[in-house]
DNA sequence: CACCTTATTGAACGATCGTACAACAATCAT
DNA sequence: ATGATTGTTGTACGATCGTTCAATAAGGTG
């Protein structure tokens, strides 16, 4: 099918100093995911093309399509592993207050807004993942069970807190919703707040 | 330039039964927007291109060039004309809430959760739009300007209820992320709840 | 009627998109 | 060394993107 003509194969561009040349796969695979993260925050989500991310990853195009089955699966893992990262940075902030239940529920929101996680760079990941939810019903499952996590994780906090049982799911939800609703706004503007407390 | 053949140029596709073939230029605009709304409910913000929103509407594609400067600006008064509707919904359940400081501002909450609002269709434009806000200054600023404008509302409302003016500030930020969170877990997946409340 | 204005068309352009694939290169087993 | 395996490249393809623009059609004015 391709038009046969003099076929000049020899690679000219220098490699931007990141991973040897032949990687193991795992790594090439983590090399990708964060270039990704790093396009989605420079250039927004419609700048993120599996042309920007390999360039990024300093790897040719082609091999997106060799670790991933498409610029939607690897948006979905980029996801993911942002997604584990805020958990663990939510984790090691409870593990490391004092052992009051009440303490150790503060420490998980404020770390919400410090540490890792309150960047705004972070957001054109969430957006990006968000506007394939409603046309895919994979993203949707993967967005549901990684919020049930979220979730499941604030309501053992709550629990410990003393919030009634009957309460609890409703309560976790609206925690939920505040955290979530002041992060978006700390990072589409950043203005007066960052040390608020909820309860 | 173009490579002049035989220039078949009858139009032959049938309109849709909606605006006269030469349409007042205000009527033009609201149709384009229309339609740009519907499609983004439908194939999300990867999906609305210029031809579609263009065959949405029942028009040649470069009809949009000609009262838009660009994708851009269709998408960013798209989200100027949602907003201006969530506005005059969110007046409406005020007005006619029971004159009560405290009803009028629970009206206000709970419309956010009822009538056209609450509608998962539209998450998308939200989402089309955010993904401009960090790479176009522009569009940023309008954000601001829109974000601003629902806080002051809520604030008046909070003022009348009795807060006091020093916590004012504070308490309608944590009322709109409250709402905004909820709005988008209900929007992003339809579960238990609707009927909450805040205060 | 002719004339002007302008809404509208349809096609073309260049750019970029996601993906596929044959060729190349590096590592490992033998 | 030789061959097998596979990470990696570079390019090509078809599709679609946003935008531009001469040509056309419709309405208003004289």
């Amino acid at each position: 099918m391709q038009a046969a003509d003099t076929r000049p194969k020899r690679a000219t561009q220098p490699r931007h100093a990141t991973l040897p040349r032949r990687a193991e796969p795992d790594a090439r695979r983590q090399s990708l995911i964060e270039a990704a993260m790093r396009v989605l925050a420079r250039a927004g989500a419609n700048g993120a093309s599996v042309r920007a991310i390999a360039q990024e990853a300093g790897v040719s195009p082609g091999l997106v399509g060799h670790y991933f089955t498409g610029i939607d699966a690897l948006i979905a893992e980029t996801y993911a592993h942002v997604d584990a990262m805020v958990t663990r940075a939510l984790d090691a902030a409870v593990a490391a207050a004092p052992p009051l239940p009440r303490a150790r529920l503060e420490a998980f929101v404020t770390a919400s807004f410090t540490a890792p996680i309150a960047q705004p760079a972070l957001l054109a990941t969430w957006i990006a993942f968000w506007s394939l939810v409603t046309s895919q019903p994979q993203i949707a499952r993967q967005h549901d069970e990684q919020y049930a996590g979220y979730r499941a994780r604030l309501e053992g906090l709550l629990r410990e807190a003393g919030v009634a049982e009957a309460d609890l799911r409703h309560a976790a939800i609206a925690v939920t919703a505040l955290v979530d609703g002041l992060w978006l706004e700390l990072c589409l503007s950043p203005q007066c707040f960052s040390s608020e407390e909820a309860g």
